[in-house]
DNA sequence: CTTATTATTATCAAATTGTTAACTGCTAAA
DNA sequence: TTTAGCAGTTAACAATTTGATAATAATAAG
């Protein structure tokens, strides 16, 4: 996975489950973080907006239904995805889960490897676009680098740079103002065990300096590189 | 329902079953169609379109995971939806199940309830706009692309394009401007598990570029293809 | 002024794509 | 059944672009 992790917050009141179930989503590669009960559950999804919250149903302070609500009443929490998790096997209390808006519906005993498999299952499906989750292009005065469309727009006018003047352009710009060290770029550009002579970091810069016509990157000598809007 | 009618096939062997799925869904003002084997399933699949596909895992001529194995190879089939429906509670099938790519798995006997429920709910979540979901018609100063028809019109003039032609553009043009990577294009167009040489995006893009006989299809080196109306 | 570092330029090799023709399997007409 | 034609793919080669390097000039730091 080139993007970042998907985050997962779980609510369950019981030490074990908890542990357990964060566990196994983390060997999944799953950014997880934890809430004893309800209140917790929902200061921490306002903090770290997770892409899925997975909620017991009985939990001290409100309870994952009720959670589930104050959430779906949210327009912050439109995208995200919910499961409860309960022993209530009890199909009236199925029913009214998926019917207070969520995605799915597991029962306890819980099966780590089943329950997974349907979280992999919900994003698998529940794939953002890039432009959707915000992957988005870079603005600046009279600059736009446009990841999407492998675009840069000098002052509305497009100019063509060759893939690794855009990745550079793109790293440098990213971070407006911040030194890149010339072992930075090499790693984030040109990849950790490939090695290309000194001058060629340069010689890219200087490409991409002639094609933008604009004073944007910095040289901080014996240092690195740094870009300015 | 604001839409057409979102469209479901059932394929299960047993008539009991269909009967009461059946009549239930439509209730619900579904669109619903039965297949009473794997094949039919199949059949059924390739002439309805179907958003959603509900499979019986035991069943004669073809179960259900092999019914959605051969969907999930095909682009076409790649936002159907899949519910499994089985007699299998085992977990270990159920991790097989979703492997397959299927979005959910209801275990019999069924409560109906309980299936309309969790059917609502992935519509819910993956309802897609007919232009999304690659429906609408998409038109340009003077390039006119209709997936319903499967025609494109230059100027006004009708163009035959062959299939993958056609997808490989639509594909492109349903998103102008946005630089599609050649993986990508082979994953929507040809499917995930599919292997062609390496010119063979190139070759289609060239019969496209000569039957359009317009410069809409940009090359970005290294990088993919995009589309400009 | 000397040295270390970066800028510039031209040149060449490598990677990528364009183009054409040929081959395969399938379908429909003769 | 044969044949012709088309879609899809591939192979081979041409054309193009990109990226890396070397050589040299320029520049800032001490």
């Amino acid at each position: 996975m080139d993007l970042p992790k998907k985050k997962i917050l779980i609510a369950d009141d019981e030490e074990d489950i908890l542990e357990i179930v964060q566990y196994n989503l983390q060997q999944e590669g799953y950014d997880v973080t934890t809430a004893k009960n309800g209140d917790e559950a929902l200061t921490k999804a306002k903090q770290l907006k997770p892409d899925l919250v997975i909620l017991d149903i009985m939990m001290p302070k409100r309870n994952g239904v009720e959670v589930c609500q104050l959430m779906r009443s949210q327009p912050q929490f439109k995208d995200t995805l919910v499961i409860f998790l309960t022993a209530l096997s009890d199909e009236t209390n199925q029913v009214k889960g998926f019917d207070t808006g969520a995605d799915d519906y597991i029962t306890k005993p819980i099966s780590t490897k089943l329950l997974v498999s349907r979280v992999n299952a919900l994003f698998r499906r529940f794939q953002k676009t890039p432009e959707e989750s915000g992957q988005g292009l870079l603005e600046f005065e009279n600059l736009i680098i446009d990841p999407q469309q492998y675009v840069v727009k000098v002052s509305g006018v497009e100019v063509m740079l060759a893939k690794k003047e855009f990745e550079l352009l793109h790293m440098l710009a990213s971070r407006p103002g911040r030194v890149f060290l010339r072992n930075e770029i090499l790693n984030q550009v040109w990849g950790n065990n490939v090695i290309v002579g000194d001058r060629t970091i340069d010689v890219h810069i200087r490409k991409i300096r002639q094609k933008l016509d604009m004073d944007c990157i910095h040289t901080v000598k014996g240092v690195g590189y740094k870009f300015t809007g």
